[in-house]
DNA sequence: AAAGAGTACAACCGCCACCCT
DNA sequence: CAGGGTGGCGGTTGTACTCTT
């Protein structure tokens, strides 16, 4: 409230004397309320400028220096249990603040782990470490869309954000840049890093393997931990859950045509789509 | 030596939950 | 219950420094 009123509210790194004048006010005060620290201390900051240079460097206790090999493991055991949340994450490394563990994150870990071919969102490996050369494309990146948590984006930024490259000799088949031979492809490289076992030169299989709602059937099932080939399944369960893929494959598929109209591209490069956005999400849930 | 690119760290912003009136 | 104040959080941007060309 006093702060929108303050016409020149300092922005910007802290001088020597602001710290002082901050760490002595908040010894002689306490810090009971950030808004009324700016005034006490004689500061032209908000408060919650006050706060923020307190708790991540002038309050006691706090560790200063690069991250032991001990802390950095201890942050990528934690982020893969709990993703980006700093502040949880911090409460188990004392003298860390949220703030230093998020941005040795980004400058150092999340690198770190891209060049081990480790996909820094899921902590697995990454599908098709590839180099992807976005000039020699240009055409397929703005025409196929996907869904992603019902928001549309290009499969381009769809890769890139979960870390999955397409070499150029993925790319400019067709128009949509994808046929029936590329999906194969991806098929058996995706193959290796999830289920061995499983065919997927059969097309009942890798639709299954795609599909959330038949790996839900299958996860479900007794079958689960007595089959490692779904072409084993009983007949009555692989009927059930093929009909109920044919169906949600089919609204889909509706759904991606009412969006796209005749830019929806063609059944093969649908279910990269498909295979893209299912696999990459859902396949840690299934088979781990 | 200088300019541009890259990196690490500090700080800001917007959002949300909670509390109080 | 509504609305404002506050603290906390995560994403993002800004800045200073280093490296490369």
């Amino acid at each position: 409230m006093n702060e929108k009123k303050l016409k020149n509210i300092k922005k910007g790194l802290w001088s020597p004397e602001e710290d002082e004048n901050l760490l002595a006010c908040i010894i002689r005060f306490g810090v009971a309320s950030w808004p009324s620290v700016p005034h006490r201390a004689g500061l032209q900051r908000c408060g919650k400028s006050c706060r923020l240079r307190w708790v991540n460097h002038l309050r006691p206790g706090l560790k200063r220096g690069s991250f032991s090999q001990q802390e950095q493991d201890i942050i990528l055991h934690l982020h893969q249990v709990l993703g980006n949340r700093w502040a949880q994450i911090a409460t188990k490394l004392p003298g860390r603040t949220d703030n230093e563990i998020k941005n040795f994150w980004h400058s150092c870990l999340k690198k770190k782990l891209i060049k081990q071919g480790v996909d820094p969102n899921t902590h697995n490996p990454m599908l098709v470490p590839k180099e992807f050369n976005e000039n020699k494309t240009p055409e397929w990146q703005e025409v196929f869309h996907i869904r992603n948590n019902g928001r549309l984006m290009t499969l381009e930024d769809y890769f890139m954000k979960n870390n999955v490259f397409l070499d150029e000799s993925h790319m400019g088949i067709n128009q949509m840049g994808f046929d029936s031979n590329l999906l194969a492809q991806y098929q058996q490289m995706t193959c290796e890093t999830a289920a061995p076992s499983f065919d997927f030169s059969d097309t009942l299989t890798s639709r299954t393997i795609m599909d959330p709602f038949i790996k839900k059937e299958y996860r479900e099932s007794s079958a689960c931990t007595n089959y490692s080939n779904i072409n084993n399944l009983p007949a009555e369960i692989l009927t059930n859950t093929t009909n109920k893929y044919e169906e949600w494959n089919a609204s889909e598929w509706q759904q991606l045509q009412k969006v796209q109209g005749s830019n929806a591209g063609d059944s093969d490069a649908y279910q990269m789509g498909l295979l893209s956005e299912n696999f990459v999400g859902e396949y840690k849930s299934v088979f781990h």
